[in-house]
DNA sequence: CTGTTAGCGCGTTCAC
DNA sequence: GTGAACGCGCTAACAG
């Protein structure tokens, strides 16, 4: 560009202008012992002088460590691996490692290809991030670099793996809806294809069945992650008469278009029907009228974890298998 | 972890295996000439073998490269990142480039921070993405690598930025209501704290005038980027009876809140009101009731100016200044 | 065609 | 307390 095209300075540039050898400056520059306070000063000085940042490539050479991870991810939107992406950062220490973000748009040759940019890359560590909590395949290849897969968990039991608790979610919602009076609970999901779906009607089913209920027309009503099937649902549901005064969502945005639909219907939210989403996505509850009570997944705990996990496994062995981060219920005014 | 932690192997094992010097393995790995084919297929199966792949940090170390560029963004949800991020990958030819992605969550320190930890990694190019609009400073000190702004510009005319066309986005809003037939326009908006507000605001102003025609009430309603501006907003225009049969949102979260309102006045969309909005967010653009017709910033595009502008940058001096990437409506039920 | 050598920038021995 | 020499893994220039 103009004038800021400085040339990058070497720790031999700073060492003559310091006037001492590279083996002294460096030691002054790495706060090492063996040096005398005056010349530590001086190397500080040349340093600053000349802006000398250290070559980490050259740095990384010797010790073998480069101070850098992989996120590879298939999600799209980066709901999920922005709060994981930002876990890790807060989990390493900001500045201490670096995250290298690959999206592989869910397909398998793209994140080959990816990994491949990583592995040459010499990165310490891999977080893989899902789209969808289903299982899904091992990184192909013995790979030379610790792994974890978040959100969507390997297939192997072998490997680590950290998701979302989705059937204590689903109990969450429930147990929620139940806390405030409810009775007669319908379940609207999404994409019947989503293991998160039927896991989270699984914890709704179990937590009811404990207070001897069950689920408003015996069984969760499976759709689409949209609003559109949210609006389409409730309507099926006032339409078939069966009264209920609880409804748990399984996402945000299915949860908006049932609000919608139970509007138009003439019912009351929270005065007739409670209603609660999941995700706590907060363009869509905060957003909603009323408020939309949610249950928050933990994504960033999620990310944290992840790294945590990335971090002792490249100490040594982490503990192989699936780790569960627990959600929350925001509560806010639909319920 | 388990077995997988084979470890890398050399270029020196490789050349070993095939019998032949680091040299020649060299040539024979990255299709220079001079290497008999017989040798280079004997390289190629002692590389699988070993499952090699050449440390980065070593060539870059020799080319001053690192095929590595640097993205500091500001905007925590990533709605501006990802696309810039994904543009990026797309004009680099994925693999060839990697993006080291940090969120300075709009803190100068963090920002300094990150940058540091990104001349310490000798990116090639660094990419600043910021949250809104408006000019913001340049990043401190000459750098060794060339820059390039995104969404906010640098206040320096001198820096190379990439910044969507607000006014454009204002003026295609305005255009297209005027092309349905809408000759009473209202405007509702964001933040006033906003450049982007003001910016979208005059390009519907000019476009009315061009027509002999002018917003009504006048101005344009500020407020904030959220749906419960939005109902409020609506509210009000229809308690003060000013009638309007056109109303350009300046987000499409505004515009949601909007259409709400106005099915609750008893308005029909679009039939009597014609509502646009601007970002064309899908979640919210699919998923209202009718599907909102929004402004496309095309900020995938703007992220792959992005990329070139630094790619060239990189080679010689980019063309300083504002480059501004056009929108586009995208036409949905509401108009 | 192939092997040898030098050196990229830095940290880490060792001698001094 | 300081400096010279070696090597991390690789490529480029030259020698064979």
């Amino acid at each position: 560009m103009t004038d800021e095209m400085r040339k990058r300075s070497t720790l031999r540039e700073v060492a003559e202008l310091a006037g001492v050898s590279m083996g002294t400056a460096s030691k002054a520059l790495n706060d090492r012992q063996h040096v005398r306070a005056s010349t530590r000063v001086k190397v500080r000085e040349a340093a600053a002088a000349l802006s000398f940042t250290p070559n980490e490539a050259a740095r990384s050479l010797i010790g073998g460590q480069t101070g850098t991870v992989g996120l590879i991810t298939g999600d799209l939107e980066g709901r999920f691996s922005l709060p994981i992406l930002m876990g890790a950062e807060d989990a390493f220490g900001a500045g201490r490692v670096s995250v290298l973000l690959c999206d592989a748009r869910g397909d398998t040759i793209r994140e080959k290809y990816h990994l491949d940019a990583l592995l040459r890359r010499n990165v310490d560590g891999i977080i893989v991030v899902g789209s969808r909590t289903n299982p899904r395949p091992r990184l192909s290849g013995s790979l030379p670099v610790p792994v974890v897969y978040a959100y969507a968990p390997s297939e192997s039991e072998s490997d680590v793996s950290v998701v979302p608790d989705d059937t204590g979610a689903g109990a969450l919602a429930a147990e929620h809806l139940l806390a405030t009076g409810r009775r007669r609970i319908a379940h609207i999901s999404g994409d019947p294809d989503y293991t998160a779906a039927h896991e989270r009607a699984d914890g709704i089913v179990a937590v009811l069945e404990q207070q001897g209920l069950s689920l408003v027309q015996g069984r969760p009503l499976f759709g689409a992650w949209s609003e559109h099937w949210g609006r389409t649902a409730v309507t099926r549901l006032l339409e078939a008469g069966d009264e209920f005064d609880g409804l748990v969502c399984g996402s945000d945005q299915i949860a908006r278009g049932a609000l919608d639909a139970l509007r138009a219907g003439g019912r009351n939210v929270p005065r007739d029907v409670g209603v609660i989403g999941v995700d706590n996505w907060e363009p869509m509850t905060i957003g909603a009228f009323p408020m939309l009570t949610s249950v928050d997944l933990n994504l960033e705990r999620l990310g944290r974890e992840a790294a945590k996990l990335l971090f002792t496994s490249m100490a040594g062995p982490a503990t192989a298998g699936i780790h569960r981060v627990h959600g929350r219920v925001v509560t806010r005014e639909s319920t």
